[in-house]
DNA sequence: ATACCCGTTGCAAAAAAAGCAACACTCGTT
DNA sequence: AACGAGTGTTGCTTTTTTTGCAACGGGTAT
């Protein structure tokens, strides 16, 4: 939209923190980006940006405004879509924030599905850690958010969750195979394949090794979910997933999953949902709703 | 804002009815305004507007397009406004729609009284009756709302509601004076001064009055409160009052209320409040704020 | 001290918008 | 059936706005 242009130029020089840089990647000259920003302010009455020497960064006016624009470009979209919509041609784009624990499996399938039947609405995915999740969210970088245990709620608005208690993954002929359900403390016997830090698989084992006086003892640490999943089959450490990602057809030969006593790991949870107080487009809304009715399907009791 | 003037055209335009005559209220040429509504609707993808033999008129999409420009200004205006508040200096306007039982006494008071604080604030008050009020705040006509017996809630934020019983005012030498509280078939013995059936006040009665099988007989009818107050002092006719109005200081003399039995006719409310989901401005805000206590120090209890 | 990057501004060129007049069309009236 | 008054729309010219270019003044880091 050409007329909410100004819109897209303060919020480049928000993010470029500089009017030379801004206007580079806008592709036009410093002189005329700043000479519209001149104008915004004067219109305004107060000035957005704070010059510094090395360049601008945003007042609390400014913050204000930002938080207004982003608004209303994603409302925008909305309309857009809803209008799309209206014609019977479903169009638009979805922009799902998931953690790393999610991006594989379940959801992919789900996308596919969903342009399948609607080949005109594009996706994009983005990684995101349990703590930034909602942060996308508020920037409007993300339309819905899949978080296994999110670290914060407050501006979010949960449409599912989805019980999810943690499995530990190992060659079927690891001496831990023969038993059903699993202790922690029978699993740190053993050399584990960890996910980093900022995962909610991680978070969820420190937390109660922590509590339990329990020593996790990680030999190989990575962020990448493939590799510890190709990893452990030539090996007899110990990973762990969750349920969404396993009993798949496709899943590797020779490897088993125990549970783990949640005496000992508490049940992590699938959260599901949006931004709250927003209307999403009709193309997100729609993705929202048969994904939570398939995990309602496929996993419920 | 210069750069949301495509907007306030197309609002116009749906207004009028008409591009030339939008165009004349805009005083811009016909075809200017015609070019910038096709580059709209090119750059929407689809016909915001149908085109009659009489005139343009809104489609749906058209009708989805104007609710978010109207939803767009006003949150501009509550950003300007909190910028604004930021510098200290308050500015700002407060729409007020309020119910014509509510137009004289207790918020012209409240509004001088919030004036003399904040000069930089201006006010616009728009009489509206109980079923219009909710239909000026989706429209953004008005940001705050004062009703009496409201038609309608669906989209309606109530901040604060006061009880008000239906009081019958007459001259102090009427023979009902004597008593303390009144039954509705004794006031239908006396000619009654009645607002129009759009006010709450005459709702309420006409309600009770068909419930109880009574027949009010209106010799005098008019929309002009100012009007019935002044008329009854010469004569030993009948009006009805909300205590808000009443117990003034500037009364005029030889007037007196009794309240009339809640058996015959139920308690009326005043709704104060706002549209559902929307953040005010901050002008707008604060005077809702002070509105409210006032209400509850001098009316509660 | 020098080189560099920053935001800003005067001036001319380019682009966008507006105004004017005319066209095609639909309606209600003559 | 013809007419007139209303509508939206479009080609062309004029006006206004915006842009690009180059230069200036002022900070920062080397």
């Amino acid at each position: 939209m050409r007329h909410l242009l100004p819109y897209k130029y303060v919020e480049e020089i928000a993010k470029a923190g500089s009017i030379r840089k801004a206007a580079e990647v806008l592709s036009i000259t410093p002189s005329a980006l700043n000479r519209r920003l001149l104008a915004i302010e004067e219109e305004l009455g107060v000035a957005i940006f704070e010059r510094l020497a090395v360049g601008v960064r945003l007042n609390t006016a400014g913050e204000i405004l930002l938080e207004h624009i982003r608004n209303q470009m994603s409302d925008l979209e909305r309309v857009k879509s809803q209008i799309a919509d209206l014609s019977g041609q479903r169009r638009g784009n979805v922009a799902i924030a998931c953690s790393p624990e999610l991006t594989g499996g379940f959801l992919p399938i789900q996308v596919q599905r969903y342009q399948q039947e609607f080949p005109g609405v594009t996706f994009r995915i983005n990684r995101r850690f349990r703590m930034d999740v909602e942060q996308a969210l508020i920037e409007h970088t993300s339309d819905v958010a899949f978080i296994f245990e999110p670290a914060k709620l407050a501006d979010f608005q949960t449409v599912y969750n989805l019980r999810q208690p943690l499995m530990c993954v190992m060659n079927a002929t690891h001496p831990l195979a023969k038993k059903q359900s699993l202790r922690l403390y029978e699993c740190a016997e053993f050399p584990l394949l960890l996910p980093e830090k900022s995962w909610g698989i991680r978070h969820l084992l420190e937390q109660s090794a922590l509590r339990l006086g329990i020593n996790l003892r990680s030999t190989v640490q990575s962020d990448a979910r493939e590799f510890l999943r190709d990893y452990d089959r030539q090996n007899d450490q110990l990973s762990f997933e969750i349920p969404i990602n396993l009993n798949r057809e496709n899943e590797p030969e020779g490897l088993v999953a125990r549970p783990i006593n949640p005496l000992d790991v508490p049940e992590g949870f699938i959260f599901v949902g949006h931004l709250r107080g927003r209307t999403l487009p009709v193309a997100a809304a729609r993705f929202l709703e048969q994904v939570t009715t398939e995990m309602a399907q496929h996993f419920e009791q």
